[in-house]
RNA sequence: GUGGGUAUAGCUCAGCUGGUCAGAGCGCCACGUUGACAUCGUGGAGGCCAGUGGUUCGAAUCCACUUACCCACACCA
């Protein structure tokens, strides 16, 4: 006998054992040899600050559902798997760790003393993800494993900078950025999220200079006012034509304002006048510029304000507008205050509120990087799934800015830039220069800064693979085939790998973008630390397992579309893998350590109608698993095989073949059902590997005749020579008689244990079909004694009737049966019949359907018809007999 | 403001290119344990697929509008 399998799965038994099987064994590392057909997954590098969360075990459940499918279709799969280094996120960690065990501050340790305590917090933490990652079962290429600041990422990020640089793609300037005061560095426009709050609209008079009366500006910033260095009205509005040109005086501030025209004033809002603040606002910024106002910066990096905002220096902001309300206030500058909703800016890390200052920062110009990433997605080179996240993609692409690169900050990619201490010359250069390019002076300084984590991210599709020396990895296995991401980050990272691969290689890096959603508690509400609802997936694989786990997070939700996370789903899951484990249990009951899997040696001929039926439902099954993997229809695929697995395989298949196993005559057909079951077994293993790698492995290795991991094994192909469709026919049939016995039973009450009677009135070759499956019906409807014949001379009255197809059923139950209930019973029957005649009457009827519709359904509208019409006479019939 | 998503059984959701698609899980009802599985089996009840109109021989499925909820982007001070 073959080995004996526990009564229940238990995933903590196997999972760790198999994971170190393949690691070890290199399962998971492409042949050495750059052949056949390549396919290839970058994995979005989660943070070194983090734990794995659940939506890092969606992401990696998808890339290795389509890694380990393709490697089994006999692709040369590469999948790299990595970490980043997350510039400010684990900053901030580090400062906080420091604080906390040293009680030094960054300043106090120094810049030297800082990156070796990140460092070592990379080592730490940056490990126990890649763990997690392994828990999760992923098939990654470990020997492959890469970090955004690893040596080759890092000469990748210089390479890029530089070469932008020289390109005059990358740029110094003097303009305004997003700043947090509270990580005290810049921030990209991504980075800050706004938030709509609730604020307050204030009216102020500016008195004009040299003449009675003055204007009315509206701001919901009114700290801001002190530095104001011009008043804006739109040049078509025709009220204030007369003021261009005028100066106002600055109230609190008594500065001198010009009036100016500006087309970005709209002259609907507020009072049509805008107070210009180039120093602290974007667009003011813009309008200052066009207008040549001067920039009086009266808030400071710091968040407190500057000396130039005279006696309210050293104030906070919010401190600082109260004080100015006040004031203006006093001195009835202050016409009123109005209610109103408007978006604050904060930071995505700290929520922070940002603050739009002037500071001199490095850039990426994006307009000349952005039109062939357009391009590329406009003409389907690179395609997203779902279509429409390309929509989100692009419009964020056609309205691109500039890119602030620069960082305040530490840790991450020090800007290669060496300034002239002597001449002031800007040094770009791969490598710290000697001496500066311009005058030879050796006094050179570093820039301080290091480069935005996005800028190294978006070179992770080739800086992975070799990138900037031309390795045969790179060759080989660029561009990519997929990418697979939330939804969240396409602005982060995906536009931005886009625009860097087509920009560096010449090559879009990856062919396909697959989106996923987010999942949610399960109240629908964002998974978030704030709200402690975040569900830890080490816990739930120490739960239900890896593989419960995995199919939870990809069945029934279609790409794209946020989930919630639901206990009950898991356990679904997780029962579902106790169900493959028993039919495992089940088969190697039976099985001899002899028993092959291969059974090219049984002739069609040979099989028994079960075997047929379920070979040729197994090539069904086969087309469509293949057909939505392709389409990235995970959530079908898994579907698609719970429901065989468990409602053709174990309900119907398994309790089909047991009468042959149980028998014990004839040894040679013992076998052949043990092996045609292990067979089918195996290969249903085989499709669902790709989704539960562990339980598939534990089972498949246990198999007699089976070799080696089931991760190397070939995916089954649709087999001619099992296509059996009459018989599956047949089957269905023999499944709806036995299905409508059970009923009878069960209606009237029978002992389940109790076996009765059958008789089946039959011709053609239904009869012949009911013969062929007399064992079947006998083992599975509870029949002791069945009579077929084509025609029954005495129906027993006492008996209670069904019709299915051309068969008639009965069953003399005798005593159990009263014959009024039996009419009645029949006649609703027979009302259900009626309705469907009416119904394929009706579309028969129809000339529009019978001219227009395919002819195939118009003429299974009329089997059906037919069949209808013949059950409503044997009903008929036999309602009449039981009447008389 | 622009763009997008979602509305299907009591609950959570599938339903891909319009025609056996009205489905699943959980829940509910009835019955069932000498073995593959109670993490189970058998049988059953439950929905005019948000509303209106249109296209079509035919729509949960396509189009328009309406309603409700959600999200992303956006420089309206």
């Amino acid at each position: 006998m073959a080995e004996q399998l526990d009564k229940t799965y238990d995933p903590a038994k196997v999972e760790k054992k198999w994971y170190q099987y393949w690691e070890e064994n290199e399962l998971f590392s492409p042949p050495e040899d750059k052949e056949g057909k390549p396919f290839t997954i970058m994995m979005p590098p989660p943070n070194i600050t983090g734990e794995l969360h659940i939506g890092h075990a969606m992401d990696n459940t998808l890339q290795d559902i389509i890694i380990r499918w393709r490697r089994m279709q006999g692709y040369n799969t590469l999948w790299v798997p990595g970490t980043d280094h997350a510039s400010i996120a684990t900053e901030v960690k580090v400062v906080d760790k420091l604080r906390r065990e040293e009680n030094l501050s960054k300043d106090e340790v120094g810049r030297e003393g800082f990156l070796d305590r990140a460092w070592q917090w990379k080592e730490e933490y940056g490990n126990r993800i890649t763990e997690q990652i392994r828990n999760l079962g992923a098939s990654c290429d470990w020997t492959r494993e890469r970090f955004t600041m690893d040596e080759g990422c890092s000469e990748a990020v210089t390479e890029v900078f530089v070469k932008l640089y020289e390109e005059g793609l990358i740029y110094q300037g003097d303009y305004i950025v997003n700043w947090c005061p509270d990580c005290a560095t810049t921030l990209s426009d991504i980075e800050v999220e706004h938030e709509e709050a609730e604020g307050k609209l204030y009216y102020i008079n500016y008195p004009f200079k040299n003449e009675e009366g003055s204007i009315t500006v509206a701001t919901t910033r009114p700290e801001t006012m002190l530095g104001d260095t011009g008043i804006a009205v739109n040049p078509d509005d025709e009220r204030y034509q007369d003021l261009i040109g005028k100066k106002v005086i600055l109230p609190l501030m008594n500065r001198e304002l010009p009036i100016v025209e500006d087309d970005f004033v709209d002259s609907d809002f507020g009072t049509g006048m805008v107070k210009v603040t180039p120093a602290h606002d974007p667009n003011d910024f813009d309008m200052g510029e066009r207008n040549d106002l001067e920039q009086v910066q009266v808030i400071g990096f710091d968040g407190k304000m500057t000396e130039a905002a005279g006696e309210y220096a050293g104030l906070t902001r919010e401190e600082c507008r109260q004080k100015v309300v006040a004031d203006l206030e006093a001195a009835d500058y202050l016409v009123k205050i109005e209610d109103h909703q408007h978006a604050v800016g904060h930071c995505y890390r700290c929520d922070e509120i940002v603050e739009p200052m002037i500071s001199k920062q490095w850039f990426v110009d994006m307009e000349p990087l952005a039109e062939p990433a357009i391009k590329a997605v406009k003409e389907g080179d690179i395609n997203f799934v779902p279509e429409r996240f390309s929509r989100v993609y692009l419009n964020w692409m056609e309205n691109i800015k500039d890119w602030c690169i620069s960082r305040q900050l530490w840790w991450g990619h020090r800007i290669p830039v060496w300034y002239c201490q002597d001449c002031q010359h800007v040094n770009v250069a791969r490598k710290r220069p000697d001496k500066c390019q311009e005058c030879g002076s050796e006094d050179l300084k570093q820039d301080e800064d290091v480069l935005d984590t996005w800028f190294s991210s978006a070179l992770w599709p080739f800086s992975t693979l070799g990138w900037p020396e031309e390795t045969e990895d790179l060759n080989f296995y660029y561009p990519t085939d997929v990418l697979v991401t939330g939804r969240d980050i396409i602005f982060f990272w995906v536009a931005r790998m886009i625009f860097m691969g087509l920009h560096f290689k010449g090559e879009k890096p990856f062919s396909d973008v697959y989106v996923h959603g987010l999942i949610r508690d399960a109240q629908g509400r964002k998974m978030s630390k704030s709200l402690g609802n975040g569900v830890d997936p080490l816990e739930v694989i120490d739960d239900y397992g890896a593989d419960a786990l995995r199919f939870m997070l990809i069945t029934g939700n279609p790409p794209g579309n946020d989930m919630r996370f639901r206990e009950e789903r898991l356990e679904a899951s997780r029962n579902f893998a106790n169900k493959i484990w028993n039919a495992a249990r089940f088969m190697l009951m039976h099985l001899e350590e002899e028993d092959q899997l291969d059974i090219s040696n049984y002739q069609p001929e040979d099989l028994t109608m079960a075997e047929k039926w379920i070979l040729n439902r197994f090539n069904e099954i086969v087309a469509k698993v293949n057909e939505n993997m392709e389409k990235y229809l995970f959530g079908e695929v898994s579907k698609t095989l719970y429901d065989f697995v468990w409602s053709e395989f174990c309900d119907w298949y398994l309790e089909l073949i047991k009468p042959r196993l149980y028998q014990e005559e004839n040894n040679d057909d013992v076998r052949q059902a043990a092996e045609l079951g292990q067979y089918v077994l195996a290969n249903i293993l085989k499709l669902l590997h790709p989704v539960m790698p562990f339980i598939t492995e534990e089972i498949y290795q246990k198999l007699p005749g089976s070799q080696g991991s089931i991760m190397l094994q070939e995916w089954p192909e649709i087999k001619e020579t099992f296509a059996f469709a009459e018989t599956a026919e047949s089957m269905e049939l023999v499944q709806d008689i036995i299905r409508s016995i059970r009923n009878i039973r069960n209606e009237m009450k029978v002992d389940p244990g109790k076996k009765i009677t059958a008789l089946f009135e039959a011709e053609g070759k239904s009869n012949e079909v009911l013969k062929k499956a007399e064992v079947y019906l006998r083992e599975l409807a509870g029949l002791e004694k069945l009579k077929i014949a084509s025609s029954l001379a005495d129906k027993p009255d006492k008996a209670a009737t069904a019709v299915v197809q051309d068969v008639d059923i009965i069953l003399p139950l005798e005593e159990m049966v009263d014959i009024a209930e039996e009419i009645t019973r029949l006649e609703k029957e027979k009302e259900e019949i009626k309705s469907e005649i009416k119904r394929a009457e009706g579309k028969l009827a129809n000339e529009g359907f019978v001219t227009q519709a395919p002819a195939d359904l118009v003429e299974a509208e009329r089997e059906k018809l037919e069949e209808f019409n013949q059950q409503l006479s044997r009903i008929s019939a036999r309602i009449q007999e039981l009447k008389s």
